[in-house]
DNA sequence: AATGAATGAGCTTTCATTCAT
DNA sequence: AATGAATGAAAGCTCATTCAT
């Protein structure tokens, strides 16, 4: 039994990477098995619909890792200002570690293949997450509530335009120059 | 000669719509060729290296569709604020036309799939042109010169943001809203 | 115990109505667990070969089933032309209900896949116990102890081509009208 | 181009002859490919359907050949009787020469494996065929109009259960014994 | 006796590319 | 320049079976 939660979780966890290194369609099953050590016949027991479902284990717990980095940046901030901009040399920092191919794990996982309805679904769903819990430490931190899902939309947007502009030019230090537009 | 030059261009504009669609991975050559109409062995006398040939030229369409549409918003325009509102609109607008799955066509076609080198230096360079072409049009309307590449990178992290989050709501409205925070 | 019973019988029984319909080949395991409500693991506690002794249990029994068909139209009846007519009328009947994606029972579970010598003998042995059968009835309602065997030979050959035609036509009305050659 | 022909009939005609044996689902593509020696990847542009397109065209072929040999054994025959005694007979020499697994091609290749609507129709449209050239024949040789489809479809009943059990009996007496109850 | 996990060989199919004409 | 055939590696997935508990 735990050895079973452990199988599961390796793939999850291989999978979130890979996807967010190559894009969901740029990785094959063969490949994520051989990183997770997991042969070939055991990914069906646990993700029952196979790659599809796999990718979603993944999206959902890049989610919560993101969750966590936002609160990490936050929790212990004075203002939001300070929070947000924490979150953004945080993120420049996860970006130097993780390789310089590494962009958003949600628009890897599931925005770079062919259309696929729930995929875009659990995307919205997610982002929206995360746009609640940082607006949820906006209003904590003294943002007006009728500011606040707005300034986290605009938070979000700005993240994801840094990702994707970070990538391109394989270089973390736009993320870090980002956090002025906001206050 | 000039057969040889629509076939090559038809191929290129399929390629464009399809890769912005679905992502380089997620698009097989053969989807390609039918789409454009093309026989099977006529690919490679066009597009030397086949697929990765064909996503350069793809890349570089779309790149001079996007400076188009930068002209064409910033040209008639009295000030910045103004250009970049109508840029916003624009993209908005073509979002509607060319269906929810369509996000930013370099991403899709450059940044999508496995590691490429060579696909993340084009995508870095194109991503400039487009600065560099803000930043020429902000100068022109007013725009102090040390200010005016920091404003256009603004604008394409946010226009980026932005394109994302459209996709994943299914929704352009998000792109009309975010001149707000450039100006 | 009694548990068990049910639990290999479902199995059978399940089994047998899928290789009907289907054929040995056209059958995996998972679904006969799945339709059966049968976990995983538990079928080789009851089958030790596999699926392979599980088609030998569905073919013993669906012959006995056919057995029981083969009794119920001929004890009752004061001829042997009036039992073979009940028969073949039972079995257009037993076709419109199954569906018309049955087939005789025993050809659909041993006959349809790759070569295996076991499964080809039982086969063997199975049709001649019905031929048996129908030629101890014909002797009983006053056929010529020489001619009996033939006779019923005669009538399986006739039931067999006949059922693969009304398959073929997804109809059981072909199975109605062969009675008139048996007389 | 002629190569062509040789590749695609090539694939068709063992095809016809594995499936017959085997049974539809009984046969992987690789075993196919690798009796025809043909490679992998050439199959699906003379079969864009794969397996079930040369199922098709191994049923059509193997439909063709048993209209040649109906014709060949009724064109010279003085009447429908001995016309129908040589067909048997052909097809016994036929069912030794080919090997104990060999039953009809058509019920092998279209009707052993899961349900599939296309394969169950085209089956009943060649066994229709098949129907309609013996009655031809019969009608040729004598044989009243308004019985010659009786017969012919007495016939080809007689056939289809006769070929199975003499699959089932590894022999080809039986099909040898049939005539005798068709005159 | 019962069970979910594990297993790797095998399945059909699609892939991007090269070849011969 | 143009093309349909050829190619085999790889894709995602299912298979019947075995194992550990």
């Amino acid at each position: 039994m735990a050895k079973n939660r452990t199988t599961k979780d390796k793939l999850a966890w291989t999978a979130a990477k890979l996807f967010q290194e190559k894009g969901y369609e740029g990785v094959g099953l063969s490949e994520i098995l051989a990183n997770a050590k997991v042969p070939k016949g055991s990914l069906y027991h646990h993700f029952q619909k196979g790659k599809s479902d796999l990718a979603i284990a993944a999206a959902d717990f890049a989610s919560r890792e993101m969750l966590r980095v936002i609160d990490d940046a936050f929790v212990p901030a004075p203002d939001y200002e300070t929070g947000l901009t924490t979150l953004f040399h945080k993120l420049a920092k996860l970006f130097d570690l993780m390789g310089k191919w590494n962009g958003c794990p949600i628009s890897g996982t599931l925005l770079t293949g062919a259309q696929n309805a729930v995929f875009r679904q659990l995307s919205e769903q997610i982002f929206e997450t995360w746009i609640t819990r940082i607006s949820q430490h906006a209003i904590r931190l003294g943002i007006p509530e009728n500011e606040a899902e707005d300034r986290a939309t605009h938070l979000f947007v700005t993240l994801q335009g840094g990702w994707t502009l970070a990538r391109a030019r394989s270089s973390s230090d736009v993320l870090r120059t980002l956090p002025r537009y906001l206050t």
